[in-house]
DNA sequence: ATGTGTATTTGACATGCGTCAACATCCACG
DNA sequence: CGTGGATGTTGACGCATGTCAAATACACAT
């Protein structure tokens, strides 16, 4: 129903350097390019299915640039020139726009094998800003590069296509959320969608350690860090979660089922 | 900021017949066709720019039905198989998401010139409905023609890209609207957006008329019907708008953004 | 070790909005 | 012309969540 992102306890551990505000361009250059995509194991994620050796060349050939980033480092911000999109490698980020008054709202959690970026294809700027909530790597996909291929490659045309089209689909879960949810049932919602994508990506169905703050989770969720304080330990008192500080674990993933499903029973 | 639709009261008078269920499927001969798209007051809303005659002809060929929708009946709803998109001509929409529990989100009010069915992409299948407010006609653009299109025409393909961006930052700023807006704030950016699109085609900077009911408002501002009321009275005691029903004429534009602007004052 | 700053939890209290209810208005339809 | 159902307005009241404040724990730097 909807799509945030979390980080499980066995998660990589974060590399040792943290808040340098470096975002440092690392060129690859071909070959290890090529053994970047075909090799990787998010390939089912970020590239279409059924290619063949010539059009994965030819994907792989898109890919010319990785990024590291650091914790606590911009990705992308509001304003800045779009070229490219974003595929997350490793590590964790958030996305969020500003209001005029300062505002914080987080629009977004990404892990890796999503795509950040696609807010910039509008007006060629960028309209949110992208952090690293961890240590990461990225690569970059120049956009006019991916239009190209898109042109020769059908599958990868219709795969840009599904990207664009499940990031409105998840949003409209997140309006349905902040428009008609109540804090617990927020916060199930928020943890289940977590543990699913961990677990579509190798982690563990019921454990996770959570990348981000309170305050963060409630800005993403409509809600204030007390309040999502309060929710988290309502959760732990009636035994559906362990609770220890970022590291959660689900007991009952039935119950929080439950709670989001009905919309206003205690 | 973000992007509701609405209608002004120099809007084209809906037609006589309103709540018949009906979806009728209208085929229109080639020739009809051509002249729909060039001739098309709308054209600079749906087509890309600068294209030659020939371009423009293969575009004209994609749009090879309309269809009417009478107010009050789905143009499409969730769980359907997605083929095309829809661009609308005349009309007015809604667009919602329905939750488990029957809980309905609006998630979007459409208006000439603006695209319907982007969410059926991402599964070959659509995740949401859309409904008539207003009887309607809409140009059906099957997405495998519209694919087709993009890769023999490069202007074509970024079209459908920003067409899909916009949605993204459009639902980013509801998110900001949802997650962090008074009551107040809400309907006041509502009532800005929805001016200025009206705007933008022709309609009045200071008059509309509302094609949704309270209760259509408040779901997609994240409010109860009574709010959006009570918000609406409080704007009119104010001065800021003259409220007739679903008469809004704009007295004081200047006002209603200051309050956007600023989270939390009276 | 000691100190400083951030993150988190928890309590007490305030308030914006939801809820419930009554009433008015308008329109469709008989 | 009257009636019933949708829609909209307004008031009274309650509750979920925000606000403010204090205490704890931890990370990191000196």
């Amino acid at each position: 129903m909807f799509d945030p992102a979390p980080s499980t306890l066995t998660s990589p551990p974060p590399a040792a350097t943290p808040s340098a505000r470096s975002a440092t361009v690392v060129p690859i250059n071909s070959h290890a390019v090529k053994v970047a995509c075909s090799n990787c194991n998010l390939r089912e994620l970020c590239m279409p299915l059924g290619l063949n050796r010539d059009e994965l060349d030819q994907i792989e050939s898109v890919v010319n640039l990785r990024r590291k980033v650091k914790k606590g480092s911009l990705l992308f911000h509001n304003g800045e020139k779009f070229t490219s999109l974003f595929a997350i490698r490793t590590g964790f980020f958030k996305s969020y726009v500003a209001s005029e008054d300062g505002h914080e709202q987080v629009t977004g959690f990404q892990m890796a094998g999503e795509v950040l970026g696609l807010d910039g294809i509008a007006s060629d700027h960028h309209t949110c800003n992208a952090i690293a909530l961890e240590d990461a790597e990225v690569c970059l996909m120049p956009f006019d590069r991916i239009e190209e291929l898109s042109r020769d490659i059908p599958s990868m045309q219709r795969h840009v296509h599904k990207i664009m089209s499940r990031e409105i689909v998840r949003e409209n879960g997140i309006m349905l959320l902040l428009g008609s949810m109540r804090a617990e049932e927020r916060l199930a919602a928020f943890l289940l969608n977590l543990v699913d994508r961990l677990h579509a990506r190798g982690f563990s169905q019921s454990e996770l350690v959570l990348r981000m703050t309170r305050e963060e989770i409630g800005s993403y969720l409509g809600l204030k860090l007390e309040t999502v304080s309060r929710a988290f330990s309502k959760f732990a008192e009636d035994g559906l979660v362990e609770v220890d500080k970022r590291n959660i674990r689900i007991l009952r993933s039935d119950l929080l089922r439950d709670i989001v499903g009905r919309p206003d029973c205690a």
